[in-house]
RNA sequence: GCGCCCUUAGCUCAGUUGGAUAGAGCAUCGGUUUUCUAAACCGAGGGUCGUAGGUUCGAAUCCUUCAGGGCGCGCCA
């Protein structure tokens, strides 16, 4: 339920049913026409700017047309005991007691599902695919966790969402990366200096890899690269496949798909891809001009396949073939989404760093080639994450192999404090990640301030002897909301509003903040009682009002659904 | 040179299908604890929404200009 939607449609369909008596000959659909919350200065539940926008598309003047649309609800619905025009033309409306209940009601009656936005369309996302070449870093855990959420999000809407990673595991880079677990098991076994070269990889990580090669296969001489690199490769990419699906795990992320580019390759997914796109002349053979960036000397204009990007909107058209004739990483991604259309999905969306942004234009091209516009990619970027140590930048550099690990960050913060705050920010901000201050158990840090909130509410319930899913009775006859409660039941009543923005824009940080506005309300009422005596919740064991029960449950509701959808858990004590 | 993102309080940021007096947190200053968890609450100060135009009853939000910052710009992956 949404109250907003609800009562958008009563006075919508009021509105038309006395368009004469209106003098509307303009409804247009009644876009731009909406219910929302208006701002707390006004204590009213609901406002609507019907006489704004019905106004002027009549050239009616909006005050008038306001208050003639006010005697028609006044006169027709009996859900509100006061209205009043405001400001150009609001018109703000205050809920009768019983209409408060019913939907007090509505909301402890859905309780699992309440903020539910009904859809049953089928997502494909893909995200975090870091390469199998070493552990996580830091920088790929705000994609990871930003792709697990909206999945949750869209789950909870009742889609069907698959979570997909794409392993990297084909060309030079796996091979440089397999060359350097070579050259460490040498070093282990024969005491050959690792000597480290500018593709090689130098972790720490690559030593234990090799250890483990050496363990498993003991009657291996690894004499010769070339004879030993199938091995090698396979050995080394389930290794540290497996050093990212555990750090994934310990963030909470499990993905359902693991789509393999070699495989791919070995399934002729691209050559099929490519013959289809032939066929519709989206491909062909051709030249290229030169980048435009930095001189590249390998660069050579030779005839090779070219996609015609720039027909789906990109900036130039993209090479599928490199100098030799093998396929480009694109081409082989092209093949990919060319599974993934094949597969069916109503929706496709990629999660990708800063540093694939230039990538954004080629592969939706890409799909809706592939589609013939049917299937829509959406690529969301996430940008980059700064790190910070007792306030100071905390560098990391990649080459030097010093790049602080996804195991790092967990070891030092909890999974639920990287979770929350990794979504405190819209994902096209960078994001300030304060080590120090996501250990801090105060405001500072949200998470804690929404799970404390959540604390003290099965504190109380604690104290009462009751349980959260007690049923809860409101009497109409002595039915009264303090000003604490109604701020905080209004509050409520967005929620449905905050999942359905958060899901259709694909915007999850919009429910951590959320979240903790609720929370704000909910401490503030709390902590009254601390002032004045009168506004303790309970007296003598027992509660002094129903209402205060029903309105702490609806908050505990709303903060475990959140939650849940963040994946950020909910102790019952702190 | 081109593309994407960003510019809102001292700092970090919300707020964009155009709406009411632009909001939080931090920091600063002042207050609150015998009684349901002070990991909390209450109050005060703080703004030319980067610049210049435009669209209209109305712009932080839409369009254009310019400036500043970030990421990227391969036939690497």
């Amino acid at each position: 339920m949404n109250i907003f939607e609800e009562y958008i449609n009563k006075i919508t369909a009021l509105i038309l049913k006395n368009q004469k008596f209106l003098k509307l000959e303009n409804l247009n659909k009644f876009k731009g026409i909406v219910v929302e919350s208006p701002p707390s200065e006004f204590n009213f539940d609901l406002s609507c700017n019907a006489g704004l926008v019905l106004g002027k598309m009549n050239k009616i003047n909006p005050i008038a047309l306001a208050n003639k649309i006010k005697d028609l609800i006044l006169k027709n619905l009996k859900d509100f005991e006061n209205i009043e025009i405001a400001g150009p033309g609001f018109l703000n409306l205050k809920l009768t007691n019983q209409s408060l209940i019913l939907n007090i009601n509505k909301i402890l009656e859905s309780k699992e599902t309440y903020g539910k936005k009904n859809s049953n369309s089928t997502y494909n996302i893909e995200f975090v695919s870091a390469n199998p070449t070493g552990p996580m870093h830091v920088g790929h855990c705000r994609g990871a966790i930003y792709g697990d959420v909206l999945a949750n999000l869209l789950k909870f809407n009742g889609n069907k969402v698959t979570k997909e990673y794409y392993i990297n595991d084909f060309g030079n880079q796996i091979n440089n990366f397999a060359k350097s677990v070579f050259l460490r098991i040498r070093e282990i076994k024969y005491n050959e200096k690792f000597i480290s070269k500018e593709n090689l990889y130098p972790g720490e990580y690559i030593i234990e890899i090799a250890k483990k090669i050496i363990d498993s296969y003991k009657s291996e001489n690894f004499n010769n690269f070339d004879q030993s690199l199938k091995l090698v490769k396979t050995e080394s990419l389930k290794h540290s496949m497996n050093l990212i699906k555990l750090d994934l795990k310990r963030l909470g992320i499990e993905h359902d798909n693991f789509f393999s580019e070699t495989k791919l390759i070995e399934n002729k997914l691209v050559d099929k891809a490519m013959s289809y796109l032939k066929k519709n002349n989206y491909v062909e053979e051709g030249f290229l001009e030169p980048p435009k960036g930095e001189i590249d000397k390998n660069w050579k204009k030779t005839k090779r396949l070219i996609f015609k990007s720039t027909l789906f909107g990109d900036d130039t058209d993209r090479a599928m073939q490199k100098n030799d004739g093998s396929w480009t990483y694109f081409a082989n991604d092209v093949g990919y989404h060319m599974d993934k259309v094949n597969r069916n999905y109503k929706y496709l969306i990629n999660v990708l760093g800063a540093d694939h942004t230039g990538y954004v234009k080629r592969i939706t091209a890409a799909v809706s080639a592939l589609s013939k516009n049917k299937t829509k990619l959406n690529c969301k970027v996430c940008q980059l994450v700064k790190l910070y140590k007792n306030g100071k930048p905390f560098k990391m550099s990649k080459r030097a192999g010093d790049f602080i690990s996804a195991q790092d960050l967990l070891n030092e913060v909890n999974k639920d404090s990287i979770r929350f705050m990794m979504l405190n920010r819209s994902n096209d901000v960078e994001l300030d990640f304060d080590f120090d201050k996501v250990l801090e158990k105060s405001k500072d840090n949200p998470v804690f301030y929404v799970q404390y909130s959540f604390a003290r509410i099965n504190s109380l319930f604690k104290t009462l002897n009751k349980k959260l899913n007690d049923e809860i009775i409101l009497d109409s006859k002595s039915f009264m909301l303090n000003d604490n409660e109604i701020n905080i039941l209004r509050k409520v009543f967005e929620w449905p509003k905050i999942i359905e923005t958060a899901s259709s824009k694909y915007e999850p940080h919009k429910i951590p903040y959320y979240l903790y506005e609720l929370a704000t309300l909910f401490h503030s009422y709390w902590s009254k009682g601390n002032e004045d005596q009168s506004f303790k919740f309970i007296e003598n064991g027992k509660i002094k009002r129903i209402e205060t029960l029903a309105i702490i449950v609806l908050v505990a509701t709303v903060i475990q659904r959140g939650m849940n959808i963040l994946g950020v858990s909910l102790p019952e004590k702190m």
